[in-house]
DNA sequence: AGCTATTGATAACT
DNA sequence: TAGTTATCAATAGCT
Protein backbone atom coordinates (compact mmCIF):
# COMPACT_ATOMS: atom_id res chain seq x y z
CA UNK A 1 0.00 0.00 0.00
CA UNK A 2 2.84 2.14 -0.80
CA UNK A 3 5.14 3.29 -3.51
CA UNK A 4 5.16 -0.42 -4.51
CA UNK A 5 3.10 -3.50 -3.70
CA UNK A 6 5.14 -5.93 -1.64
CA UNK A 7 4.55 -9.86 -0.66
CA UNK A 8 3.26 -10.83 2.70
CA UNK A 9 6.11 -13.03 3.70
CA UNK A 10 8.69 -12.19 6.56
CA UNK A 11 10.85 -9.16 5.51
CA UNK A 12 13.98 -9.85 5.26
CA UNK A 13 15.98 -6.67 5.90
CA UNK A 14 15.72 -6.16 9.79
CA UNK A 15 15.66 -2.65 9.67
CA UNK A 16 13.10 -2.48 7.19
CA UNK A 17 11.14 -5.17 9.29
CA UNK A 18 11.47 -3.12 12.50
CA UNK A 19 9.96 0.13 11.01
CA UNK A 20 6.97 -1.80 9.19
CA UNK A 21 6.20 -3.50 12.27
CA UNK A 22 6.03 -0.34 13.77
CA UNK A 23 3.55 1.49 11.49
CA UNK A 24 1.94 -1.76 10.95
CA UNK A 25 0.74 -2.25 14.90
CA UNK A 26 -0.29 1.05 14.63
CA UNK A 27 -2.67 1.25 11.89
CA UNK A 28 -3.83 -2.13 13.53
CA UNK A 29 -4.28 -1.02 16.99
CA UNK A 30 -6.25 1.97 15.49
CA UNK A 31 -8.56 -0.01 13.25
CA UNK A 32 -9.61 -2.64 16.21
CA UNK A 33 -10.44 0.47 18.33
CA UNK A 34 -12.55 2.10 15.66
CA UNK A 35 -14.37 -1.34 15.13
CA UNK A 36 -15.14 -1.20 18.69
CA UNK A 37 -16.22 2.28 18.42
CA UNK A 38 -17.98 2.20 15.57
CA UNK A 39 -19.77 -1.20 16.09
CA UNK A 40 -19.92 -1.59 20.23
CA UNK A 41 -17.52 -4.67 19.28
CA UNK A 42 -15.77 -6.23 22.26
CA UNK A 43 -12.04 -6.23 21.03
CA UNK A 44 -9.25 -7.91 22.29
CA UNK A 45 -5.41 -7.39 21.00
CA UNK A 46 -2.23 -9.25 21.46
CA UNK A 47 0.75 -8.93 19.44
CA UNK A 48 4.28 -10.25 20.69
CA UNK A 49 6.93 -8.65 18.03
CA UNK A 50 9.73 -10.65 16.90
CA UNK A 51 11.86 -9.77 20.15
CA UNK A 52 8.96 -10.57 22.62
CA UNK A 53 8.17 -6.95 23.54
CA UNK A 54 4.10 -6.92 24.17
CA UNK A 55 1.78 -4.82 22.72
CA UNK A 56 -2.12 -5.00 23.29
CA UNK A 57 -5.14 -3.38 23.34
CA UNK A 58 -8.89 -4.04 25.00
CA UNK A 59 -11.89 -2.22 24.43
CA UNK A 60 -12.90 -3.08 27.51
CA UNK A 61 -10.61 -5.05 30.17
CA UNK A 62 -8.37 -7.72 28.64
CA UNK A 63 -9.13 -10.12 31.40
CA UNK A 64 -12.44 -9.30 30.83
CA UNK A 65 -12.40 -10.36 27.09
CA UNK A 66 -10.12 -13.61 27.55
CA UNK A 67 -12.04 -15.23 30.53
CA UNK A 68 -15.60 -14.27 28.28
CA UNK A 69 -14.11 -15.47 24.92
CA UNK A 70 -12.55 -18.63 27.49
CA UNK A 71 -16.11 -19.39 28.73
CA UNK A 72 -17.66 -18.57 25.20
CA UNK A 73 -15.36 -21.78 23.82
CA UNK A 74 -15.75 -23.77 27.14
CA UNK A 75 -19.41 -23.82 26.32
CA UNK A 76 -18.67 -25.07 22.88
CA UNK A 77 -20.44 -28.31 22.98
CA UNK A 78 -21.38 -29.91 26.08
CA UNK A 79 -23.84 -26.83 26.98
CA UNK A 80 -26.34 -28.02 29.65
CA UNK A 81 -24.81 -26.00 32.98
CA UNK A 82 -28.01 -27.14 34.73
CA UNK A 83 -27.62 -31.35 35.03
CA UNK A 84 -24.59 -30.88 37.06
CA UNK A 85 -26.12 -28.55 39.00
CA UNK A 86 -28.96 -31.07 39.93
CA UNK A 87 -26.39 -33.77 40.63
CA UNK A 88 -25.26 -30.60 42.63
CA UNK A 89 -22.18 -31.53 43.69
CA UNK A 90 -21.81 -28.14 44.70
CA UNK A 91 -25.14 -25.80 44.34
CA UNK A 92 -25.33 -22.85 41.77
CA UNK A 93 -25.95 -20.66 45.37
CA UNK A 94 -22.63 -21.28 46.80
CA UNK A 95 -20.79 -21.25 43.43
CA UNK A 96 -21.72 -17.86 43.29
CA UNK A 97 -20.99 -16.95 46.74
CA UNK A 98 -17.26 -18.16 45.89
CA UNK A 99 -17.23 -15.92 42.72
CA UNK A 100 -18.17 -13.19 44.65
CA UNK A 101 -15.91 -14.05 47.57
CA UNK A 102 -13.08 -14.32 45.44
CA UNK A 103 -13.75 -11.29 43.18
CA UNK A 104 -14.15 -9.24 45.75
CA UNK A 105 -10.75 -10.70 47.85
CA UNK A 106 -8.37 -10.28 44.20
CA UNK A 107 -9.48 -6.62 44.18
CA UNK A 108 -8.47 -6.25 47.78
CA UNK A 109 -5.46 -7.72 47.28
CA UNK A 110 -5.06 -4.85 43.61
CA UNK A 111 -5.53 -2.45 45.99
CA UNK A 112 -8.78 -0.88 44.93
CA UNK A 113 -11.03 -0.71 48.00
CA UNK A 114 -8.92 -0.02 50.61
CA UNK A 115 -10.31 2.72 51.69
CA UNK A 116 -13.11 1.27 53.59
CA UNK A 117 -10.28 -0.75 55.64
CA UNK A 118 -9.95 -0.30 59.25
CA UNK A 119 -6.44 0.58 60.10
CA UNK A 120 -6.11 -2.53 61.85
CA UNK A 121 -7.46 -4.56 59.08
CA UNK A 122 -4.70 -2.24 56.97
CA UNK A 123 -2.11 -2.95 59.23
CA UNK A 124 -2.39 -6.95 58.74
CA UNK A 125 -2.77 -6.58 54.84
CA UNK A 126 0.16 -4.72 55.12
CA UNK A 127 2.14 -7.54 57.29
CA UNK A 128 0.56 -9.89 54.88
CA UNK A 129 2.20 -8.13 51.73
CA UNK A 130 5.40 -7.78 53.74
CA UNK A 131 5.12 -11.52 53.91
CA UNK A 132 4.38 -12.60 50.61
CA UNK A 133 7.27 -10.37 49.51
CA UNK A 134 10.09 -11.69 51.21
CA UNK A 135 8.57 -15.08 50.25
CA UNK A 136 9.15 -13.73 46.50
CA UNK A 137 12.79 -12.39 47.36
CA UNK A 138 13.41 -15.43 49.15
CA UNK A 139 12.57 -17.86 45.99
CA UNK A 140 14.05 -15.29 43.63
CA UNK A 141 17.45 -15.70 45.43
CA UNK A 142 17.38 -19.00 45.49
CA UNK A 143 16.75 -19.46 42.01
CA UNK A 144 19.82 -16.56 41.25
CA UNK A 145 22.14 -18.79 44.09
CA UNK A 146 20.94 -21.76 41.74
CA UNK A 147 21.72 -20.10 38.34
CA UNK A 148 25.45 -18.84 39.85
CA UNK A 149 26.01 -22.27 41.11
CA UNK A 150 25.12 -23.90 37.88
CA UNK A 151 27.65 -21.19 36.43
CA UNK A 152 30.55 -21.87 39.06
CA UNK A 153 30.19 -25.51 37.74
CA UNK A 154 30.64 -25.10 34.37
CA UNK A 155 33.21 -22.56 34.73
CA UNK A 156 35.12 -24.69 36.92
CA UNK A 157 34.74 -27.89 34.14
CA UNK A 158 35.63 -25.88 31.15
CA UNK A 159 38.67 -24.36 33.29
CA UNK A 160 39.83 -27.78 34.09
CA UNK A 161 39.53 -28.93 30.17
CA UNK A 162 41.39 -26.28 28.96
CA UNK A 163 44.67 -27.16 31.46
CA UNK A 164 44.61 -30.97 30.35
CA UNK A 165 44.33 -29.47 26.87
CA UNK A 166 47.54 -27.11 27.63
CA UNK A 167 49.24 -30.17 29.28
CA UNK A 168 48.52 -32.33 26.12
CA UNK A 169 49.89 -29.35 23.78
CA UNK A 170 53.08 -29.00 26.28
CA UNK A 171 53.87 -32.68 25.91
CA UNK A 172 53.66 -32.90 22.14
CA UNK A 173 55.66 -29.97 21.60
CA UNK A 174 58.49 -31.58 23.83
CA UNK A 175 57.96 -34.72 22.07
CA UNK A 176 58.87 -32.87 18.90
CA UNK A 177 61.54 -30.86 19.58
CA UNK A 178 63.29 -33.68 21.48
CA UNK A 179 63.80 -37.07 21.08
CA UNK A 180 60.37 -38.82 20.04
CA UNK A 181 59.19 -41.44 22.24
CA UNK A 182 55.69 -43.54 22.48
CA UNK A 183 53.09 -42.50 24.51
CA UNK A 184 49.91 -43.68 25.72
CA UNK A 185 47.22 -42.33 28.08
CA UNK A 186 48.97 -43.66 31.49
CA UNK A 187 52.48 -41.41 30.74
CA UNK A 188 50.18 -38.33 31.27
CA UNK A 189 51.04 -37.65 35.29
CA UNK A 190 48.53 -39.46 37.00
CA UNK A 191 47.34 -36.17 39.13
CA UNK A 192 47.04 -32.60 38.67
CA UNK A 193 45.62 -31.61 42.15
CA UNK A 194 46.78 -28.86 42.68
CA UNK A 195 46.49 -27.10 38.72
CA UNK A 196 42.68 -28.47 39.13
CA UNK A 197 42.48 -26.41 42.65
CA UNK A 198 43.55 -23.28 41.17
CA UNK A 199 40.86 -23.31 38.26
CA UNK A 200 38.57 -24.13 40.52
CA UNK A 201 39.42 -20.97 42.25
CA UNK A 202 39.70 -19.23 39.33
CA UNK A 203 36.40 -19.89 38.42
CA UNK A 204 35.13 -19.01 42.32
CA UNK A 205 37.16 -15.59 41.56
CA UNK A 206 34.68 -14.51 39.20
CA UNK A 207 31.23 -14.62 41.76
CA UNK A 208 32.88 -13.99 45.17
CA UNK B 1 -12.72 5.80 3.71
CA UNK B 2 -14.98 5.55 0.80
CA UNK B 3 -17.47 7.59 -0.51
CA UNK B 4 -17.53 9.53 2.56
CA UNK B 5 -15.49 9.96 5.58
CA UNK B 6 -17.79 8.78 8.82
CA UNK B 7 -17.30 9.84 12.49
CA UNK B 8 -15.57 7.38 14.44
CA UNK B 9 -18.57 7.09 16.86
CA UNK B 10 -21.26 4.10 17.20
CA UNK B 11 -23.41 3.63 14.18
CA UNK B 12 -26.90 4.31 14.98
CA UNK B 13 -28.63 2.36 11.47
CA UNK B 14 -28.46 -1.21 12.94
CA UNK B 15 -28.04 -2.25 9.31
CA UNK B 16 -25.25 -0.27 8.29
CA UNK B 17 -23.52 -1.32 11.54
CA UNK B 18 -24.13 -5.24 10.47
CA UNK B 19 -22.77 -4.19 7.43
CA UNK B 20 -19.47 -2.13 8.31
CA UNK B 21 -18.87 -4.70 10.33
CA UNK B 22 -18.51 -7.71 8.41
CA UNK B 23 -16.39 -5.30 6.51
CA UNK B 24 -13.83 -3.99 8.53
CA UNK B 25 -14.12 -7.05 10.76
CA UNK B 26 -13.04 -8.81 7.34
CA UNK B 27 -10.27 -6.06 6.98
CA UNK B 28 -8.99 -5.91 10.45
CA UNK B 29 -8.14 -9.69 10.55
CA UNK B 30 -6.66 -9.40 6.87
CA UNK B 31 -4.29 -6.96 8.78
CA UNK B 32 -3.34 -8.68 11.91
CA UNK B 33 -2.58 -11.62 9.55
CA UNK B 34 -0.21 -9.48 7.55
CA UNK B 35 1.91 -8.19 10.37
CA UNK B 36 2.12 -11.30 12.21
CA UNK B 37 3.63 -12.67 8.53
CA UNK B 38 5.79 -9.57 7.52
CA UNK B 39 7.20 -8.78 10.74
CA UNK B 40 7.24 -12.95 12.43
CA UNK B 41 5.14 -11.55 15.11
CA UNK B 42 3.06 -13.51 17.22
CA UNK B 43 -0.80 -12.12 17.29
CA UNK B 44 -4.38 -12.78 19.03
CA UNK B 45 -7.41 -11.20 18.44
CA UNK B 46 -10.21 -11.51 19.83
CA UNK B 47 -13.45 -9.77 18.65
CA UNK B 48 -17.18 -10.22 20.13
CA UNK B 49 -20.37 -8.77 18.12
CA UNK B 50 -22.57 -6.49 19.44
CA UNK B 51 -24.67 -9.76 19.44
CA UNK B 52 -21.92 -11.64 21.18
CA UNK B 53 -20.71 -13.58 18.41
CA UNK B 54 -17.25 -14.37 18.66
CA UNK B 55 -14.76 -14.36 16.05
CA UNK B 56 -11.00 -14.89 16.75
CA UNK B 57 -7.57 -15.06 15.14
CA UNK B 58 -4.26 -16.39 16.36
CA UNK B 59 -1.20 -16.49 14.36
CA UNK B 60 -0.19 -19.82 16.38
CA UNK B 61 -2.57 -20.80 19.46
CA UNK B 62 -5.12 -18.79 20.78
CA UNK B 63 -4.10 -20.40 24.32
CA UNK B 64 -0.57 -20.09 24.03
CA UNK B 65 -0.80 -16.51 23.33
CA UNK B 66 -3.14 -15.64 26.06
CA UNK B 67 -1.02 -17.48 28.46
CA UNK B 68 2.53 -16.05 27.10
CA UNK B 69 0.80 -12.28 27.83
CA UNK B 70 -0.34 -13.71 31.40
CA UNK B 71 2.84 -14.51 32.29
CA UNK B 72 4.27 -11.51 30.64
CA UNK B 73 2.04 -8.72 32.69
CA UNK B 74 0.85 -11.07 35.03
CA UNK B 75 2.44 -9.64 37.41
CA UNK B 76 2.40 -6.21 36.57
CA UNK B 77 -0.49 -4.31 37.50
CA UNK B 78 -3.32 -7.07 37.11
CA UNK B 79 -6.41 -6.37 35.47
CA UNK B 80 -9.35 -5.94 36.88
CA UNK B 81 -11.08 -9.04 37.92
CA UNK B 82 -14.45 -7.02 37.79
CA UNK B 83 -18.00 -8.43 38.57
CA UNK B 84 -19.24 -9.53 35.14
CA UNK B 85 -22.82 -9.04 35.77
CA UNK B 86 -23.68 -10.45 32.03
CA UNK B 87 -27.15 -10.15 31.26
CA UNK B 88 -29.56 -12.77 32.35
CA UNK B 89 -28.42 -15.61 34.40
CA UNK B 90 -24.97 -17.05 33.75
CA UNK B 91 -24.73 -20.48 33.50
CA UNK B 92 -23.07 -22.98 36.07
CA UNK B 93 -20.48 -24.05 33.72
CA UNK B 94 -19.46 -20.17 33.45
CA UNK B 95 -19.07 -20.16 37.11
CA UNK B 96 -17.32 -22.90 37.80
CA UNK B 97 -14.56 -21.95 35.31
CA UNK B 98 -14.81 -18.35 36.39
CA UNK B 99 -13.61 -19.98 40.67
CA UNK B 100 -11.36 -21.89 39.24
CA UNK B 101 -9.01 -19.10 37.31
CA UNK B 102 -10.01 -16.50 40.65
CA UNK B 103 -8.73 -19.71 42.74
CA UNK B 104 -5.83 -20.10 40.48
CA UNK B 105 -5.29 -16.43 40.19
CA UNK B 106 -5.12 -16.04 44.32
CA UNK B 107 -2.64 -18.80 45.18
CA UNK B 108 -0.32 -17.44 42.77
CA UNK B 109 -0.77 -14.16 44.65
CA UNK B 110 -0.16 -16.23 47.37
CA UNK B 111 3.42 -17.32 46.54
CA UNK B 112 2.39 -20.77 46.06
CA UNK B 113 3.13 -21.78 42.37
CA UNK B 114 6.21 -19.70 42.34
CA UNK B 115 9.11 -21.92 41.45
CA UNK B 116 7.79 -22.31 37.82
CA UNK B 117 8.51 -18.64 37.18
CA UNK B 118 11.69 -17.24 35.48
CA UNK B 119 14.34 -14.87 37.66
CA UNK B 120 12.89 -11.96 35.48
CA UNK B 121 9.09 -12.76 36.35
CA UNK B 122 9.79 -13.43 39.85
CA UNK B 123 11.56 -9.72 40.40
CA UNK B 124 8.67 -8.25 38.63
CA UNK B 125 6.37 -10.05 40.99
CA UNK B 126 8.17 -8.62 44.01
CA UNK B 127 8.47 -5.18 42.67
CA UNK B 128 4.44 -5.75 42.72
CA UNK B 129 4.20 -6.54 45.41
CA UNK B 130 6.17 -3.91 46.89
CA UNK B 131 3.99 -1.27 45.17
CA UNK B 132 0.69 -2.99 46.47
CA UNK B 133 2.85 -2.17 50.07
CA UNK B 134 3.37 0.53 49.32
CA UNK B 135 -0.17 1.44 48.61
CA UNK B 136 -1.68 -0.02 51.73
CA UNK B 137 1.07 1.80 53.54
CA UNK B 138 0.04 4.94 51.94
CA UNK B 139 -3.27 4.50 53.20
CA UNK B 140 -2.48 3.29 56.21
CA UNK B 141 -1.10 6.33 57.13
CA UNK B 142 -3.48 8.30 56.08
CA UNK B 143 -6.36 7.23 57.87
CA UNK B 144 -3.98 7.00 61.00
CA UNK B 145 -3.22 10.97 60.17
CA UNK B 146 -7.65 11.40 59.87
CA UNK B 147 -7.69 9.37 63.42
CA UNK B 148 -5.42 11.72 64.91
CA UNK B 149 -6.89 14.96 63.59
CA UNK B 150 -10.18 13.86 64.75
CA UNK B 151 -8.87 13.08 67.89
CA UNK B 152 -7.43 16.13 67.89
CA UNK B 153 -10.64 18.34 67.23
CA UNK B 154 -11.99 16.29 69.79
CA UNK B 155 -9.69 16.82 72.50
CA UNK B 156 -9.77 20.43 71.50
CA UNK B 157 -13.46 20.99 71.93
CA UNK B 158 -13.43 18.91 75.07
CA UNK B 159 -10.51 21.25 76.75
CA UNK B 160 -12.54 24.03 75.40
CA UNK B 161 -15.92 22.56 77.08
CA UNK B 162 -14.07 21.98 80.24
CA UNK B 163 -12.69 25.64 80.16
CA UNK B 164 -15.91 27.11 79.60
CA UNK B 165 -17.25 25.13 82.44
CA UNK B 166 -14.73 26.03 85.38
CA UNK B 167 -15.11 29.55 84.11
CA UNK B 168 -18.84 29.18 84.75
CA UNK B 169 -18.39 27.49 88.33
CA UNK B 170 -15.55 30.58 88.96
CA UNK B 171 -18.64 32.84 88.20
CA UNK B 172 -21.02 31.00 89.88
CA UNK B 173 -18.75 30.85 92.92
CA UNK B 174 -18.23 34.48 92.54
CA UNK B 175 -21.83 35.49 92.62
CA UNK B 176 -22.48 32.95 95.74
CA UNK B 177 -19.54 34.40 97.51
CA UNK B 178 -20.27 38.13 96.43
CA UNK B 179 -22.63 40.39 94.78
CA UNK B 180 -25.21 38.71 92.23
CA UNK B 181 -24.46 40.13 88.42
CA UNK B 182 -26.40 39.16 85.31
CA UNK B 183 -24.45 37.48 82.45
CA UNK B 184 -24.54 36.93 79.23
CA UNK B 185 -22.92 34.49 76.45
CA UNK B 186 -20.88 37.78 75.22
CA UNK B 187 -19.07 38.05 78.64
CA UNK B 188 -16.64 35.25 77.99
CA UNK B 189 -13.21 35.29 77.01
CA UNK B 190 -13.56 35.33 72.77
CA UNK B 191 -10.70 33.51 72.41
CA UNK B 192 -8.30 30.56 74.53
CA UNK B 193 -5.59 30.31 71.52
CA UNK B 194 -3.03 29.13 74.06
CA UNK B 195 -5.24 25.86 75.68
CA UNK B 196 -5.71 24.94 72.49
CA UNK B 197 -2.14 24.89 71.13
CA UNK B 198 -1.77 22.93 74.24
CA UNK B 199 -4.14 20.09 73.72
CA UNK B 200 -2.77 19.62 69.86
CA UNK B 201 0.54 19.19 71.37
CA UNK B 202 -0.94 16.58 73.58
CA UNK B 203 -2.74 15.12 70.78
CA UNK B 204 0.34 14.36 68.76
CA UNK B 205 2.64 13.29 71.41
CA UNK B 206 0.48 10.31 71.52
CA UNK B 207 1.92 9.44 68.21
CA UNK B 208 5.15 10.68 67.47
C1' DA C 1 -23.56 -9.42 -2.33
C1' DG C 2 -20.88 -6.40 -5.90
C1' DC C 3 -19.24 -1.70 -7.55
C1' DT C 4 -16.48 2.47 -7.38
C1' DA C 5 -15.46 7.05 -5.74
C1' DT C 6 -12.96 8.37 -1.91
C1' DT C 7 -10.53 8.16 2.10
C1' DG C 8 -6.97 5.85 4.66
C1' DA C 9 -2.66 3.25 5.20
C1' DT C 10 1.92 2.73 4.18
C1' DA C 11 6.75 1.53 1.36
C1' DA C 12 10.30 3.98 -0.02
C1' DC C 13 12.87 7.81 0.63
C1' DT C 14 14.67 11.98 3.23
C1' DT D 1 13.89 8.25 14.81
C1' DA D 2 10.51 10.95 12.68
C1' DG D 3 8.37 13.27 8.52
C1' DT D 4 6.92 13.30 3.47
C1' DT D 5 4.66 11.53 -0.53
C1' DA D 6 3.50 8.56 -4.30
C1' DT D 7 0.99 4.55 -4.45
C1' DC D 8 -1.76 0.83 -3.01
C1' DA D 9 -5.60 -0.96 -0.06
C1' DA D 10 -9.89 -0.50 2.49
C1' DT D 11 -14.35 0.82 2.55
C1' DA D 12 -19.08 4.08 2.63
C1' DG D 13 -22.72 4.71 0.05
C1' DC D 14 -25.19 2.74 -3.74
C1' DT D 15 -27.27 -0.71 -6.51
Amino acid sequence: MARKKIPIKKIDNINARQVTFSKRRKGLFKKAQELSTLCDAEIALIVFSATSKLFEYASSSMQHIIERRNRHSAIQGLDNPSIEQQLGSVSYDMLRKEVEDKTHELSRLNGKELQGLTIQELQKLEELLLRRWATISKIKDEKIMQEINSLKTKEAELMKENQLKSKQSFVLEQRQSHEPYTCSSSDFPPDHGSSADTSLKLGLALFE
